[in-house]
DNA sequence: TTGAAAGCGTTACCAG
DNA sequence: CTGGTAACGCTTTCAA
């Protein structure tokens, strides 16, 4: 059974390629007519073969021939994650709504691996790259953009790189929404633990927090434990051992996967919350309401993170200029933080 | 700045493009030699020039004339399932380690989707397919089946489809093995939740509930309640407080969800497990391990799923015959079975 | 509104 | 071992 190819269309209707050519890549406009300078019996003619004789488009030959191929890729730093296995569905909803196709590749938090990963996508004739950096990944974002294949930059920021979009969310935001959370509660020693993966997202929810603690005169209390990501277990419940002896009330987490450790250490140690030490956690798990103390937590818009990026690339695919947009975070509620005053 | 080709190395280097086809195709054996009919010097040559000019292969040329594009596509049911994440990741790593690239698309439980997305991947040329097909997937399957892309069933069976490989778990193993961990504990009053999906996985450790069942002779107590996708929470709740009037003593939950709404809904009632209620979950998920009684749970060998279904795809793209593989499912005890006799 | 013909960069074939 | 050349299926001028 043989491919069928335009050619056979444009025999099969009595047209020539070009028609058909024409008709397959015309778009329907609003009132469902299709916008091409071809005759609209013709074309209607063609519709019906190629849907008879079943006709698929030859993606890489339009691609080889036009240089473009109407598929985007998906490079986010781990493909396992919660918040990113979120965002990838909006953006294969929007990015469908838009006529392209996606492609989803991991750099798994490592900067070869999303070097290969962005050399095979370029080669693949990628129109366009979303990406959550990792660290040391600034020159494979270099080397696409100079490659002339826009980039947008999802939830990390590389600072000082030009002629890039962004689409983020306002971190340092969220660390001050959830550090005052718990300092309005009358809390004063509030530590954080962080990873030292030297991610744009992970300092400015350090800035935000270290910025509460400023605003309210409690900078001298402001203490940030750094870990190792993949391995952080063992540190974390030193961590909260020595904090416990030290009198710390709460923590900030910055990441899901910190909060995953630490109420696995609090369970653990036999401590609770908020009653030994309250705490905010952050992005969505199901964990935070299964808990036996619900937890409080900071949400990001997964939803707008996901279309914004594919409009902010899909805009610079046409050509516009690079955008960058900041999203505002939201905060959930929970038992973690119902403090008894 | 203008793109490499084949052309300007071959021109460079001072031979044929043919040459230079050859080498850029050459995959080198464990010698680390090249393995094709051209001399050691001109090859090396080549290598250099093609690597000082950056040359970066045209995949949609060398897709359109071959009709090979190295690429495999791999479509979950839910690519935010926690599951799929993780197969996934093993999938990549092994399609990588075979030279392939791998590209994602979801169906999101929806036989339109997937019938879309198989549309979508067998346009870009695809070299096979792995899929968790959805209800009413045959079309689709067949469909690609028809169009001779080799097509790989993961984790989701459909029966009497000839021609496709396929990498399931032994499902009913599975039913059969926390059914008996929990009869082997003395309980008799042993029901399961499930959904109305119509996919081969659940009805298949529906089947091994009801074969432990039996062999007990305890099939007069076997009851199966049937709850709907994405809706389950007012059901479930319904069915464990019926279950909890009619003395039932524990709970088969043979999905990952469905592990996590009983959980919640147990949370919601008060009530405890094991001493209410023992339960033995799907999956993997730290909540099994944060919840306030950690979870006995059936895991599946993920990585095995993952790198079988690469390589099963992969024999079929080199011509040899669709295999099906079954592996076995692994079982990690819990409070939630701890029962005092 | 239609059609002919020229490539896009590769690989496959055949000849040397 | 090496090289010339014809496709692959499509989009894109350009001309009618």
């Amino acid at each position: 059974m043989k491919r069928i190819t335009i050619r056979d269309v444009a025999r099969e209707a009595g047209v020539s390629v070009t028609l058909v050519s024409f008709v397959m890549n015309a778009k329907r406009d609003k009132d469902g007519k299709l916008d091409c300078p071809v005759n609209e019996q013709t074309a209607k003619r063609v519709l019906e073969v190629a849907e008879r004789l079943g006709y698929k488009r030859n993606f890489a030959a339009a691609s080889l021939r036009s240089g473009r191929s109407n598929t985007i890729a998906v490079i986010p730093n781990d493909i396992s994650n919660k918040f990113f296995a979120g965002i990838s569905r909006c953006i294969e909803d929007m990015a469908h709504k838009r006529g392209y196709t996606v492609f989803f590749a991991s750099s798994e938090e490592s900067a070869d691996r999303l070097s290969s990963a962005i050399d095979a996508v370029i080669a693949h004739n990628v129109d366009g790259i979303i990406v959550a950096p990792v660290t040391g990944g600034e020159d494979s974002i270099t080397r696409a953009r100079d490659a002339k294949v826009p980039v947008v930059l999802l939830d990390r920021d590389i600072e000082g790189i030009q002629g890039v979009g962004k689409v983020l969310l306002d971190d340092e935001a969220a660390g001050q929404m959830a550090t005052g959370l718990l300092l309005d509660k009358g809390l004063t020693k509030v530590e954080m633990i962080s990873y030292t993966l030297g991610i744009s997202s992970l300092s400015e929810r350090e800035a935000g927090y270290r910025k509460a603690m400023m605003d309210r005169d409690l900078y001298n209390n402001a203490r940030v434990h750094y870990t190792t990501y993949g391995k952080a277990e063992a540190d974390v419940e030193n961590v909260i051992r020595d904090a416990m002896d030290r009198g710390v009330q709460a923590f900030f987490l910055p990441t899901y996967s910190l909060s995953a450790t630490v109420l696995s250490v609090l369970r653990k140690l036999g401590l609770r919350t908020p009653e030994d030490l309250a705490i905010v956690g952050f992005d969505e798990s199901d964990i935070y309401s299964l808990y036996s103390t619900t937890v409080t937590h900071i949400v990001q818009p997964l939803k707008e993170l996901g279309e914004k990026s594919v409009e902010v690339l899909i805009n610079m695919i046409e050509g516009k200029p690079a955008e960058s947009i900041i999203l505002k975070p939201g905060l959930i509620p929970g038992g973690s933080t119902e403090i008894k005053k």
